[in-house]
RNA sequence: GGCCCCAUGGUCUAGAGGCCUAGGACACCACUCUUUCAAGGUGGGAACACGGGUUCGAAUCCCGUUGGGGCCA
């Protein structure tokens, strides 16, 4: 352990270069450090999502931190439970983070609510370096000044507050007048950041607006925080959406007053919902949690939103997540926004659910099931056998197994179809036929069922699918069902079998 | 409106000057397999926004136009 030198300016002194060297060797030997930062304004929208989840590829990549912060200074626009949702979807991913307000770690608190000393002293002290100001103004001043501007065609800078004197900022302080803090942007001059995917970009200082950086009532905004907490945290890689491309410029300019190293820049492109809509939380169609209910498989989500905005290089396309980490490069970005495709997601949806085990799909399917078709006696495993292959979406289950616990009413049309050459006269002969076939058939099973159908068939002189297709209707009173008509046989029994084979037949003689 | 950014089929994209007669995937259509459906197989329609350059040669580089997005209002 050194000894340092005395006195307080010089001790400072040095442990101002002991921090910079430290920070500096962190950035650069003790790796990648990127955070995810979520408001807790509702639900996970999916392009939030696809954020955290490249920072966190970023960071695993090169075996760096990945950070959860929540960024709650917007007090207003924030939800009940939106912390937990957060928390459940990074897991339900298998997003894990290992600093965050739950874990714990070095740089908390990560609730940007709790940290709220820290950005008034920083504001303070970049007012002292010029880079901010106290402006006094009433809201209705400010909007007076606001349209001055906008009438101008010009930038909003509070030229008053600005050139306020030190003497009537301690009186008005002194008199405890409320105030908040703008960011003092140059007069003149250009800045510029190299942003990985989009290059360089550059705008004249005379454009910024002089933004609020801490509110009156002591809450800093997104453009204080971010820079703060991702200056005091260490981040490496600042990571997020590029409708922050055009105000980065401002927080360059704060990491320049503070005289703070810039950290590396990566604006990802915007998920739309069409060509003119966002994709917007309102809708309620393009949150994780919507889609996690509706059925989809977390992994699949994953992997779809992994493809929005980036592209492995090759025609590959499905990758687990430590696939992803090992593949994702910054590179493979792109800079246009791309377009949900809830179509797609669907498709891949449903790779991956024939893709799981049946065992493992059977557990996701049981609670699909209703109590009625629970209490009709099925072998539920049976049931899952057969939706297994044909089911895109857990939330389509349903639906698609409706018959199962009642024959639903439907009309003798159904029993006329072209392909399979059958009309209600040879559905009649065959389920009758069918019916004397299966009274007295032991064992009962697919198989069974399925080779007595078919000699039956060729007994008659008609093709297989004019008997199947008929018995098939009548099991079901579906047009569609998962499976045919030996695998429904098997699957609700002879007696309910034979039961909906005297229906359909006193359906036909009517 | 000002500023920033983007531009390959309906959608996601490959493409980093000749490998492009522009490749893959979703969706769509047809055929096929088949006890319906789904899945699978085969095939099909469908794109380099436009105009100028640069170059022997441009989807790829530069400029402009148009269109779109974002930010500030």
């Amino acid at each position: 352990m050194y000894v340092l030198p005395c006195g307080s300016a010089l001790r400072s002194a040095w442990l101002g270069i002991i921090e910079k060297v430290c920070t500096r060797w962190r950035m650069t030997m003790a790796g990648v450090r990127t955070r995810y930062a979520p408001s807790p304004t509702g639900y996970m929208h999916l392009g939030n999502l696809r954020t955290g989840l490249y920072a966190y590829l970023t960071a695993k990549q090169q075996n760096g931190q990945f950070i959860l912060r929540i960024e709650d200074t917007d007090q207003e626009r924030e939800r009940e439970g939106a912390v937990r949702a957060i928390y459940d979807t990074l897991a339900r991913v298998g997003l894990q983070h290992d600093e965050g307000p739950d874990v714990g770690g070095p740089y908390g608190p990560y609730i940007q609510s709790e940290r709220l000393g820290v950005y008034s002293r920083y504001a303070d002290e970049l007012i002292g370096l010029s880079g901010a100001y106290r402006c006094f103004c009433a809201p209705e001043e400010t909007e007076a000044q606001r349209e001055e501007a906008r009438r101008r065609h010009q930038p909003f800078k509070d030229a008053r507050c600005r050139a306020l004197s030190q003497d009537e900022i301690d009186d008005r302080l002194a008199k405890g007048q409320p105030f908040v803090v703008r960011q003092r942007t140059p007069l003149t001059g250009t800045t510029s950041y190299d942003d990985v995917v989009f290059g360089r970009i550059s705008i004249d200082n005379a454009e910024l607006d002089d933004s609020v950086l801490l509110k009156s009532d002591g809450f800093p905004t997104y453009n204080f925080a971010n820079v703060i907490d991702d200056h005091l945290m260490e981040i490496t890689h600042v990571m997020r959406g590029a409708e922050y491309l055009s105000s980065t410029p401002k927080y360059i300019l704060i990491y320049q007053a503070f005289g703070w190293d810039i950290p590396v820049h990566v604006h990802l492109p915007v998920i739309n919902k069409s060509a003119t809509e966002k994709l917007s939380k309102r809708h309620g169609d393009a949150s994780f949690e919507d889609y996690y209910n509706k059925g989809y498989l977390p992994a699949a989500i994953l992997n779809y939103i992994a493809l929005l905005g980036w592209a492995p290089g090759t025609d590959e396309e499905f990758f687990t997540l430590a696939e992803l980490v090992e593949r994702f490069s910054f590179s493979g970005l792109s800079k246009s926004p791309s377009i949900f495709d809830p179509n797609k997601l669907r498709w891949m949806n449903g790779e991956y659910v024939r893709k799981l085990s049946l065992q493992e799909f059977h557990r996701l399917a049981t609670p699909w099931y209703s109590d009625d078709v629970r209490a009709s006696g099925v072998d539920l495993l049976r049931l899952s056998r057969l939706l297994h292959q044909r089911t895109a979406v857990l939330s389509e289950i349903p639906e698609s197994i409706d018959f199962v616990a009642a024959l639903p009413d439907y009309d003798t049309s159904l029993f006329t179809h072209k392909k399979m050459k059958t009309d209600s006269v040879i559905a009649l002969q065959s389920l009758r036929a069918a019916r004397g076939a299966l009274e007295a058939l032991t064992p009962f099973s697919q198989d069974d069922v399925h080779a007595a159908l078919e000699s039956l068939a060729a007994s008659l002189g008609v093709k297989n699918g004019q008997v199947m297709y008929p018995v098939r209707v009548a099991l079901s009173g579906k047009e569609f069902t998962p499976g045919g008509a030996s695998e429904i046989s098997e699957l609700i029994g002879r007696d309910e079998a034979l039961r909906r084979i005297d229906v359909g037949i006193a359906k036909l003689t009517q």
